[in-house]
Parts: C-alpha cells; structure tokens; sequence
DNA sequence: TAGGCGTATCAATGGTGATTGATATGAGAA
DNA sequence: TTCTCATATCAATCACCATTGATACGCCTA
C-alpha cells in the first residue's frame, strides 16, 4: 500500500524541477493556441496548421514538444496524423491562470 | 452592470497572449522556488537568499520579474525589503500543474 | 512503380532571457 | 558625516529555443 502524502494545494520545493519544465512548455503562443484548439477535439496536422498561422514544420516542432512533454497524443490515420489532448483538464487549468494574469495593469487612484 | 462572459473552465484564444507572459515568468526554477517560499509568509530578499542559493542580484532580478507581473508586492521596512505574494492561489495552481507532469514516463507495458 | 500529398527532421539563424561581476542607492549605526 | 549593510541596477556574456528553408519519410493513388 502506497500512501501519497503530497498536497495537491501546494507547490513543494521538490516538485519545482518537474513544475519548471512544464511550464517552459506551456511558455508560448502557438503551443497555448494549438492546447485551446485541441480543447473541441482531435485535429490533424493540416487543421492546426489552418487554424493557427504558422509555417507546417513549425508546427510539427511544436508538437513534438507537446507530445514529449506527454500533453498531447498522436494516431497516424492513412497520410494524416491525429492530435489531442492526453488530459483534458489542461485546458481549465491554464483558464485559471487568467486570475493572475494583468494584476500589474495600472489602477485608476 | 457588467457581465462577465468568460468562462473560467477554457482556455480561450483571445487569453493566449496574456497567459503566455504569465507562463513565461512561471517557467524558471529560481522564481517557482521563491513562490514556494513566499507561501509561508513574507520574506526579506535576505532570508529568501538563504534560502534558495543564488547570488543576490539574481535574486533582486527575479523577485522584480515577478513584481513586474503582479505576482508580489514588496515593502520596505528599514534597511530591509520584504516580499510576499499578492495572491495565495498563485501556490495551489502551481501545485494543480503536477497533475500534468511527467505524463509521458516510461510506463510498464 | 512513380508521383503527389501530409508530416517529420535537419541545420542554421536570431532573439530572448538567465546569469555574473561590478557598481550604485538608500537607510541605519557609529 | 562617514561607514556599513541590504538591496537594486547596469553592462556583458552565455545558453537555450523559436523560427526558417531545405530536405526526408511514409502513405495513398494512378
């Protein structure tokens, strides 16, 4: 029997290496773009590509980024490879990190 | 009257930007590591010093690079400036993120 | 089998940002 | 005022990584 002793309602210094690497992922545009657009389903390569506007193999790089990271997974159908969201739940975490996003914007005195 | 029509649960493309800046502050060891620290209070850049081992100008760098986003506030008391965070849940969304690390593990087959 | 299409890889480039050493600022102590 | 301590800023360096253009791979169709 394994207890899991880890607070899911902290960040533990332990964790900041694995935290750390997740987040250089999630540190950019088109990979945020391809997370939110993969968010109403699975798209191939051809669809991302349409709807984010960036060059093919700019987009293969990315999500082999994404994959590695194990965020998103692939199925090869005929010529066409499939990509989703191995946890959907990617999606409402990076929604709540609107709350602290803008908390700089400068306030009327 | 204003109403609110985002939904907190999805990442929508319009938020994108934004959440890429906030993501990119987040996507350093150093700063996850003085998040953490701050969780437990407020520090002087001192005892932060102490307790993460990097130089202090560094770590005057990174704590401004947070500032700058809004994620601490600082106050100065004396000689001393003491840093804490602006918003607490900045702790549990980084905790939530573990969830979404290390998905892609070698696993039994 | 040849050709075309969808996707992946490779090498080179450029820009961004973390890190470092030196120096400046600002407040208390002597 | 002068010294010391805590912190911030500056300039330079280095490393990483997004981006690009060219090319390779894999699958389908004719």
């Amino acid at each position: 029997m394994v207890i899991d002793m880890r607070n899911p309602e902290v960040l533990e210094a332990h964790e900041t290496a694995d935290i750390t690497r997740l987040m250089k992922i999630l540190a950019d545009e088109n990979r945020l773009k391809i997370i939110a657009c993969l968010a109403s389903g699975e798209k191939c390569v051809c669809q991302l590509t349409d709807a984010i506007d960036i060059s093919q193999n700019l987009m293969s790089h990315h999500l082999k980024a994404l994959k590695a990271e194990g965020l998103v997974m692939d199925e090869r159908r005929g010529r066409w490879v499939y990509y989703s969201l191995r946890d959907k739940r990617i999606n409402s975490f990076l929604g709540q990190a609107g709350k602290f996003c803008n908390c700089s914007k400068p306030v009327c005195p």
